[in-house]
DNA sequence: GCATAGAATGATTACGTATGCATAAACTGA
DNA sequence: TCAGTTTATGCATACGTAATCATTCTATGC
């Protein structure tokens, strides 16, 4: 049954069982090319005997496309990037194509796996959660690889861009907030130096401005648990406190809820309210019941892939940059002040 | 600067800059290889003008090995594959090697995506959180590419695995347990059919038999959050309720401990002890606090790896079943009592 | 100074496939 | 029936590298 020849069996070794030459065989294994009903079932029979399979890798050599996309991902903490690595992964793969994972979370920096992925020849590239230094920008357009950003901007870069409208996304939550009465409102902050955070934080202010105000109070953290919880401890820990706190990530958020009700024994929404961004599973969870804003990721998700196909079938398409817009979820952390 | 023309540029054209010859280029690119100081700084000279960077695909070819590892996933939504996902990847950059992620989420089975990794000629297959069928099985051995299975075993089976001892665990929660004098003490199992669940559940009952006991009441999840909800009213609900109950993952614990709060108005551990499993990160959140069984990822990780490497080096050697320890975390969600 | 070992290099080939070109076979229509 | 067209096939080559082998050059020891 099992041949346990030591060499790979290639199309050639199904070639001469099959008494057909290495071409037909090649033909057989591509779709849409012709061969006669009698020489293809020969052919199949032979390699199901041989228990051939196509080498992928000489394929790749030869028509210059690995059909690989390279993913690049840092927070793997977070679920919204997971999520969207594994939508990523299934939808590519229903395509037909491949994903190679780069992970940049420990010391390993995009400068350093960029060029591997290019390395791999993969036939394009998607980067997550992580900001592009512009070298790097210059090395991918020099191999001619499409690089899209997901959930990242880089304008003026030369690569292509999925993102939600994070500037609105932060108006709407201000507009919210104001609805709800609120005036005493205070922001933590993202990562630092991300476009995510910067047009986040940049909208709600705007919007406060607007209304003749400024944040009560601002602390910064990464997105991530740990550094919500300082964060929460540094805005809670004034004098006077904020009635209303925005967090750019629900992860901070609910950081925020824990140390607020366990630490300093105020309840939410009665004491403080509380809005998150994201809309993780967890924020829905009865304990939590977290108003936040959702992402539409699964949109987000088909958008970038689409984008980098045009960009693959069309090398010399236009720059993109897409803004999608995300919704407000109302769930039972903001209170509303009469 | 950049050079834009359609062709890759090839060691051959490097080559031809530098005075040298084709073979002098690759030499240089492979490290141990012997060549002259003067050479070897006109051919690196002469690839950084061109922007030359070998080709892994043909160097594949010819090596008959890709430098990479597939490893297959299927649950995103579960922290700690997650976070094996992460290690696995980082570590195995680090080791020279490129991650191929396979995803089984949405329809896809191992049956589907295995096959595809095999023709990509991944030098060896890292499985998680999915059972082997054993037809499979067989496919991966006639390839003669090394599969290990994380935290999953089969054995009989032609495949390696590194796996938590959960039998053992589950002896040692139901230990623990009794010594905090519960006696009316339930389980919500994990997905039905998985080697984990089941041994974890042979463990837990064994020592509880030892004890003169049974289980007090039984539910059944999949270790996801959603299926600990209704695990969770189902053993809630009864006339009678358990003084204890051990979740076989935290999500489920998380999830009981939700609905017991929220729906039934119970305080933990006062009114209700919880045991989880895994201490995924939020196990230790303050509103949590959850005590639990910890299993030591990043060993496992690095067991798995290790045998993979092995196995690679040695295509006979014999199939390895590893069994880690894990450890009880103890934190606030078991009462003691008198 | 000479024999010998060792290092450095180039020419050639192989890896497994896809494709252009040429040829042969089958089919079309009047 | 035959010129013209389509379909099926094989031959030869190319993809970009690594490895083997043979050759030249350099250093070493006596």
């Amino acid at each position: 049954m099992a041949n346990k020849t030591n060499k790979r069996v290639s199309s050639r070794d199904v070639a001469r069982l099959a008494g057909v030459s290495q071409a037909t065989v090649s033909r057989v294994f591509t779709p849409g090319k012709q061969v006669s009903e009698d020489k293809r079932r020969r052919v199949l029979e032979a390699a199901d005997s041989l228990n051939y399979k196509p080498s992928v890798i000489a394929r790749s050599l030869i028509q210059n496309s690995t059909k690989i996309i390279g993913i690049v991902l840092q927070k793997f903490e977070n679920l919204f990037y997971v999520r969207a690595l594994d939508l990523f992964t299934q939808k590519l793969q229903s395509l037909g194509y491949s994903v190679m994972l780069f992970d940049i979370n420990g010391n390993h920096a995009v400068e350093d796996t960029l060029p591997i992925a290019l390395q791999y020849q993969v036939d394009g590239v998607i980067i997550t959660s992580a900001t592009l230094s512009s070298p790097l920008v210059e090395e991918c357009s020099r191999f001619e690889t499409p690089v899209v950003l997901f959930n990242r901007v880089n304008e003026g870069g030369n690569v292509h861009s999925v993102c939600t409208d994070n500037k609105n996304a932060g108006r709407d939550i201000a507009e919210y907030l104001l609805s709800k009465g609120h005036r005493n409102i205070s922001y933590i902050a993202g990562e630092r130096g991300s476009s995510t955070n910067r047009n986040r934080e940049a909208g709600f202010t705007e919007r406060l401005r607007e209304a003749g105000l400024q944040l009560f109070s601002r602390a910064e953290g990464d997105f991530e648990y740990p550094s919500g919880l300082e964060a929460a401890r540094e805005i809670l820990s004034s004098e006077n406190r904020p009635s209303a706190v925005f967090c750019s990530s629900d992860y901070m958020a609910m950081a925020l809820i824990n140390v607020a009700t366990s630490e300093f024994g105020l309840r939410v929404p009665e004491d403080l309210s509380v809005v998150g961004f994201d809309d993780i599973p967890m924020a829905s969870w009865p304990n939590y019941n977290l108003t936040t804003y959702l992402q539409y990721t699964e949109k987000l998700v088909d958008n970038t892939i689409s984008v980098l196909l045009d960009a693959l079938n069309d090398p010399d398409m236009p720059i993109a940059h897409q803004f999608l817009q995300g919704r407000l979820v109302e769930r039972g952390t903001v209170k509303e002040l009469t």
